[in-house]
DNA sequence: ATATTTATGTGCGGTGCGCACATATCATGT
DNA sequence: ACATGATATGTGCGCACCGCACATAAATAT
């Protein structure tokens, strides 16, 4: 009987997962972790190549790439960062204003699942997500990469803070 | 609040699929549709290249050349079709053997979620999960794309019954 | 001052996939 | 029967995303 909860949930999982995906493709034209790196960067903290790389999980030289896509595609800017060797990642205001499509687009995409529920069966859902993700015993790394995609103006009460997002991350604009 | 419930929902499905995915890896040296191909030839009813191309979602090319590397590993057969031009395809000893193993793989990748919630939960989950996939309107091919990855050893019940498992989505022009 | 660690960037290759094209077979209309 | 189009598989080619090994620069420790 667990089993077939799971399996269940594989489904959706998937599904939601793919859905985000093609949502993300039609706002920018790269898959794989770009459109969460937008999201990260777009917090406003500049953060550098190793930071982005562990929140995204990927290998250092992969992100050096994908901010080189970034770049050429002017949603990225790289300033100098608090060493002389690290940078610091900002988005240029084009990339602010993808990021909000990116996010935008990605409710958009889950919505429709939440919407089969009815209104108490919406509020016993999110209950029993909140409950499993604060379960999940994970380092604050883990929670990370977990938010990745997260549209923050919408999570209130999170069940897996990670604190990669400072004060800075609540300011409109650039 | 609808917006907050999706959020979760999304860290979740995203979280699961790619545990589904890197439990795969473990298993199978391959990754995108390669584990999805190997469930779905796993019925044993003798796909084609084309029928398990619409179920994968992936071009035709793209088909060929993942069976190229199932048969490379010894997992998959390309016997004679019901046509001089179609071909079937069909698991080896090697291949059930390795489809058990995804197939037992990604249920222990999903449990740990589903078992972070009482008994009772679960069944609520369940229930809200089945709910949501009955109630989206999906074409069977997309269902069989949706279910490409289930065990249906444990999936009583189905919400989506998309019948690949019989003729149904063996007919052409679906 | 030298060695080690930290941080970024490059050369190179591999995987998974799609587009355009080629080939073989079946179905159909005249 | 035969030309035409539809169906089904396979190939040549290239691209996107990523990792490994390596190189370089700067901060830190000994």
């Amino acid at each position: 009987m667990i089993d077939r909860t799971a399996n269940l949930l594989g489904v959706v999982g998937l599904a939601v997962a793919e859905r985000i995906a093609v949502t993300a493709r039609e706002a920018l034209d790269h898959g794989g972790e770009t459109p969460a790196a937008v999201v990260v960067i777009g917090y406003g903290l500049g953060p550098s190549n190793d930071q982005l790389r562990r929140i995204l999980n990927l290998s250092h030289p992969g992100t050096v790439r994908l901010i080189d896509r970034l770049v050429a595609d002017g949603l990225v800017e790289r300033r100098p960062g608090r060493d002389k060797r690290a940078i610091a990642l900002y988005l240029t205001d084009a990339g602010h204003r993808l990021r909000y499509a990116l996010l935008r687009g990605r409710l958009a995409a889950i919505r429709p699942y939440v919407l089969a529920l009815s209104a108490a069966e919406q509020e016993m859902l999110g209950g029993l997500l909140h409950k499993m993700l604060a379960s999940l015993e994970t380092t604050d790394s883990e929670r990370c990469t977990l938010c990745r995609l997260c549209d923050d103006s919408v999570c209130t009460d999170c069940p897996i803070p990670a604190g990669f997002r400072g004060e800075a991350a609540l300011q409109p604009g650039v």
